[in-house]
DNA sequence: ACGCCTTTGACCTTTCCTGACCTTTCGAGC
DNA sequence: GCTCGAAAGGTCAGGAAAGGTCAAAGGCGT
């Protein structure tokens, strides 16, 4: 691992395991002149390592003082959860399988009845005026954010 | 937040948060004195930070007697949380509308960092491999999905 | 040799701040 | 009532200071 965008990326995690509330807040050309290297490399380094899919949100601001900021997410979509509910979702998804995934969710205590219900309204409501083909999709994109709402924590 | 423009805008929230009936006004001139700047600083201000996107309605009388007054609305006074957020969001939203709604729930403390933080993750995510033309409204039907979960009660 | 990941640099977009110039409102004097 | 001037606030374009994009070149493992 003796590539400069492995030692950014492990700069900006111990900066971040340091700082309070899981967020840091930099200058890319700072961060660039402490590297030594282009200005881009740093967002190379932010697209390859810091994904939603691995725990974090990137914000930035353009202009005079602007910055970049890295959030931890406090759900790490670490093997289980995330990866489980990708596998179980996928890329579409009917009704009655998400019902059926729901109900074991629920079984499983992870859920109650109150937010089964909920998550199914809400699919019902958003998916129904949707041309048929585009609703597997849309649901599972649904699905997929509610629950991973409700069993983050 | 070490520009100009962001002190100006949190002076004015501060000014906000200790007036009643969430309604100040003041002087474009005086204001401007106060910081130092040429008083189109504070349109500036106006435009980009106190949008009715974030919440907030701008009303100005010129020539003598003149003034600025903001007006802070409220998600709060409304009973019916599920069509406000329904007409605020729409068929469709931008990364951007998005983006300020959700600093207006974080503003109104209806949310917190960590909150918007995984929303605006999810929706990245959920949203890039998209066909450009359909991201508008999968990404407005997911805001409210996840938006609704997360105010309810 | 091939393919994937990294690195670089040229060029682009966004945000901030200022200053010159414009419009609206009020009130004093006619 | 009219006119005019002073006292507000409004607009707009430009320059500077961020960060963003993308494609081409460079490395490294198999």
């Amino acid at each position: 691992m003796g590539n400069l965008a492995d030692y950014i990326e492990s700069y900006l995690k111990r900066l971040l395991e340091q700082a309070e509330q899981g967020m840091i807040e930099l200058q890319r050309r700072e961060l660039a002149e402490m590297f030594s290297c282009v200005p881009s490399q740093i967002n190379y380094v932010l697209t390859t390592r810091f994904t939603p899919d691995r725990g974090y949100v990137v914000e930035t601001r353009r202009g005079g003082g602007g910055y970049i900021r890295i959030v931890r997410l406090s759900f790490r979509p670490s093997q289980n959860l995330a990866s489980l509910i990708e596998a179980e979702i996928g890329d579409e998804i009917t009704e009655r399988r998400a019902d059926s995934l729901l109900l074991r969710l629920e079984d499983e205590g992870l859920l109650d009845e109150g937010d089964r219900a909920f998550v199914r309204a809400v699919l019902e409501r958003e998916t129904e005026r949707l041309h048929p083909s585009y609703r597997g999709t849309v649901r599972a994109s649904l699905l997929k954010a509610m629950v991973m709402l409700l069993l983050r924590e």
